[in-house]
DNA sequence: AAATTATTATACCATATGGTCTAGACCAGC
DNA sequence: GCTGGTCTAGACCATATGGTATAATAATTT
């Protein structure tokens, strides 16, 4: 009841990742998830309830996966005496470095981030979402607090470009040379500079 | 020939661009198009050759109608003694002008940039983007030559930058909010601000 | 009034979608 | 050997898609 069973939920998980990562939720298609799998469509509603259950499943995935990354990375790191700018600058890196090293569940994150005509799980979205906020949130009160930030601009707008920028940061650098980690490091140091001063004092 | 067959393709057009301006090129149904344009079959098919003929008329009314606006704007600037900032938050507030204006247009204009998975036009795609790209280029030629720059970063960092901004600074700011014409010439007015410490000399 | 141009309603097509159901087969552990 | 979990292939469903065809009928121009 395992090894088969395994491997054909493997080979599922493979094909839902390929589809849902070159298509929207929407225009992917079950059948041909199903078709490139290999398996049949029984097998398919034996394991999954429906279309929703299997992408709800693989991006929670993709999400924890994300995190269990980011916070072992994060762990490793001083913070202590380090304003925002380069604690921005660590967490691009790592981020960049999980889309390295996960590149099919980053790219399906950040596609589910951009869904717009979305009939999925809202509440599942605004977790997301709302874990960045509260991330960004955190962050930036912290460098106000801490006189980070030159006071040219609202907070409301501070949050607004941070914002952006941070959840569509790697699609300015998505160019072959840019996934290169040298590159990559380079960006991230060059990006926030930009950001500095632009935002800092 | 002219009265009816005039408000029945307007009708059609409205609608076209309703359902465009909502759901991307594939997702966007021919047939509710129809079906609230409030004529038949046949009668779409009498004056379109099929969907995607249909959708890039409108999509080249939209950006006829942008060049336009833009142009007209222009004219009426004098640039002279100006850096690429003060350029740079005309042409942000112009076409947030155009946006608050032809609503629909930019909506349409926006969506059809960003289209990933398309089978539309692929030529279109390129004349659109070209023509920014372009005019990037000169710019920021233009800008290094004058000194508007610092040189703490790259060319090609300073590009990539400025295109992608440029071509995604509307969804920045894409709360509600922020459709009033006010909002937008403030927004306008930050954003340059923010590129001008972080690029400007 | 005649001819042309527009428009209608309707039926139809092939294709694809997500999803259901069935009858049987495979294969494990008891 | 039997049972229960897993898997298969295929038929089937309702629904929607973009697109075609037809025959009758309005509306407009000549």
């Amino acid at each position: 009841m395992k090894e088969k069973s395994f491997e054909r939920k493997n080979e599922l998980i493979e094909a839902a990742l390929d589809e849902f990562t070159q298509k929207s939720y929407e225009n992917a298609s079950l059948n041909k998830i199903i078709k490139n799998a290999g398996i049949s469509k029984g097998t398919f509603y034996y394991h999954f309830q429906d279309k929703q259950a299997l992408y709800l499943f693989i991006l929670k995935t993709a999400g924890g996966s994300q995190v269990e990354f980011i916070n072992k990375q994060m762990e490793e790191q001083d913070l202590k005496g380090k304003d925002i700018f380069e604690e921005l600058k660590l967490q691009f890196q790592i981020s960049g470095e999980f889309a390295a090293a996960q590149p099919k569940y980053y790219r399906l994150i950040t596609m589910f981030l951009k869904e717009k005509e979305n009939k999925i799980n809202k509440d599942l979205k605004d977790t997301f979402e709302g874990s960045t906020d509260l991330w960004l949130d955190e962050l930036t009160k912290k460098a106000m607090k801490n006189g980070d930030f030159n006071n040219r601009f609202s907070n409301d707008f501070l949050k607004k470009i941070m914002r952006y920028l941070f959840l569509n940061y790697f699609e300015i650098f998505n160019k072959e040379e840019d996934y290169e980690l040298e590159k990559m490091l380079e960006n991230a140091k060059n990006f926030v500079d930009f950001l500095k001063y632009g935002f800092g004092r």
